[in-house]
DNA sequence: GTCATGGATGTAACCGGTTACAGTAACCGG
DNA sequence: CCGGTTACTGTAACCGGTTACATCCATGAC
């Protein structure tokens, strides 16, 4: 305990023992402004023996920058995040910044948003927590946001990035339909106000009518895009007393479909000969399913890179704006029924 | 522009529109000090109207906490990581801690690692990309830091969460040898450096001898826990031109074990008429595969949640210490050969 | 009535960087 | 030889909070 053993190195410390002043320290550092070659030299092995590191919130305090960008989301229980985080992290890791997730929800203890301008220089959005007037205060406060899986708020041309929802689902429900003759097919919401969801359910109720096959209240059910929520949902609705027919289950995420899976399994209902299974994302594991799930192809990770792509391209003041739709496709596999002898799809 | 419309309100707007001092303000912020309860109800409302955010860094560069902690993983390919970024967020939740990510393997581009003192309280630490050397330093500087999936550097007492690797791996090569009779059993390392990969290779390379089994330098693959390194490998495995005899496979970890059945899936190799597989972690997707795998259950969100605990306890002075080793059990399905009718095993 | 005590508040230094402004020396064209 | 650049460096104010120290007042013990 010679000294405060908490003190660390400062820029202070590194010029006097360089002998330069404090600001020049500071433009080798930034390089933002000439420094000689032999200061360079002697700063750069000084900062090295000393092992200096710049304290991060002096920096972020002096120059308004927080070299950070947040990601705002409902929950992480999902596989789902992993491209995500993936395509995020891809391009975080090339510029010098650094990453911070915080979940929010609607009705989160905490008023204000874990992540925002206090703390962040910009942030993805995928979370309902945020109402479409704090997106609004927020685009007019100049605070870079990019929305993902989410509809910018009327009038503003906030970026954001999704991916095609309402066709792909008409296409998946009239292969349910068409190919394999079904009629009663369930319908999974994901969690509430996710907008997946909304225009999965449009694709869902636009097919029906286009089929003339009347929509049916209790063929819709809950399965919070979450293997446990759909589990907890499909065994409810299987053990119930009065039980609906059907013949066709759309998940609505790959994840909730393990949990369906998972109950009709122990209702020994089988799939695809009883009822036909599809989910969406075509996450890593969906063609080692059991039975291999049909499902809808989503560019997760793509979706991660471009928004952070598009957030970094605000932060440093190019345009974005509108929304970036990417394609989605069908992948057949066994589970709605197509008999292919193996998956080799691919 | 009536104003620099950057210019957000701080501390100093608040005092004065309330008619106090920037000390008060800052008392009622970290009720850390009496502040009359008049005062207490103005500060509130003025704060509300005003729509005050304390500025972070300019918090943590005078108090010299920065409410966010680190983690530092390798990369983020692989469902392994939500269930562990669940614990590690359920814990950060109930406190009001932000939670930063970052990549960082051996010989990254930067050399300090991207958290660290500098802007962070305390990280976890699921990486090799730091050198026991590194973690004794950060250790001696008082700053906190619990290991996971790794042992402390000798003579360090630094706190790490890890599962039971080694013991269990061996009851799993028991149950191929003794139950099905299996004796060239491929063996799938992790990640160069990789803990579990060691240990679970100790526990291979035990039960061969122990049931003397020649170690075959030919049976090991590389499939670095992940999903596309080993179905690569597996596939230049079989397509070798002289491919040596197998009839089971360890994998190493769940994810590896998509990439495996992929492969097999491809060279029309039945699983488990033909070869025994075996996986590690039991995620989510384990028992919907096909075959549903056999695996080990190693509790990842315990591990998360447990670290994280740990570290908080460090950062609020108290005592941690020691390696928390958590029980892992092995889960027999389909895919190493056992005929249970469906995997009613829960 | 006096003095100690504790509640409530204010003043100003300080955290560790960035950067506007200013200054010096070397160099260059005419 | 001189005025104007250009390269490099230094001084000190500033970013927006926290907190040590001081002050003031009301209360209660004696």
């Amino acid at each position: 305990m010679t000294k405060k053993s908490k003190h660390s190195v400062t820029i202070r410390d590194v010029a006097k023992k360089a002998g330069v002043s404090v600001a020049t320290v500071s433009r080798y550092l930034n390089s933002n402004a000439p420094v000689s070659v032999a200061t360079s030299k002697r700063l750069k092995k000084v900062m090295k023996d000393m092992l200096y590191v710049p304290h991060a919130a002096a920096r972020h305090l002096a120059s308004k920058k927080t070299r950070v960008i947040g990601l705002l989301v409902n929950n992480l229980h999902n596989d789902f995040f992993v491209p995500l985080l993936n395509g995020v992290e891809a391009v975080i890791q090339g510029r010098d910044y650094n990453f911070m997730i915080a979940t929010y929800r609607e009705g989160s203890r905490h008023l204000p948003p874990p992540v925002g301008p206090h703390n962040t220089d910009g942030m993805l959005l995928f979370s309902d927590g945020l109402s479409d007037e704090a997106l609004v205060a927020l685009n007019t406060r100049n605070y870079p946001i990019v929305l993902v899986h989410r509809t910018p708020p009327e009038f503003t041309k906030i970026p954001s990035v999704t991916v095609e929802n309402k066709k792909i689902t008409i296409e998946l429900m009239e292969h349910f339909i068409k190919k394999h003759g079904k009629k009663r097919i369930i319908f999974m919401r994901g969690p509430a106000n996710q907008e997946d969801s909304y225009w999965r359910e449009l694709g869902y109720r636009h097919v029906l009518k286009a089929n003339n096959i009347p929509f049916d209240e209790k063929l819709i059910l809950n399965g919070g895009f979450d293997r446990d929520v759909a589990y907890e949902s499909m065994n409810k609705f299987l053990s119930s007393e009065n039980r609906v027919e059907f013949d066709a289950i759309f998940t609505g995420s790959d994840d909730a479909a393990i949990g369906v899976l998972k109950a009709l399994q122990q209702y020994s209902i089988r799939v695809p000969e009883q009822v036909s299974v599809a989910g969406f994302d075509d996450l890593g594991f969906a063609r080692f399913l059991n039975p291999p799930l049909t499902t809808v192809r989503a560019p997760t990770e793509a979706v991660g890179r471009i928004a952070t792509e598009r957030l970094f391209n605000l932060l440093e003041d190019r345009i974005e704006e509108g929304v970036v739709l990417l394609p989605t496709e069908i992948v057949i596999r066994r589970s709605c029924g197509c008999q292919f002898e193996s998956s080799l799809d691919e």
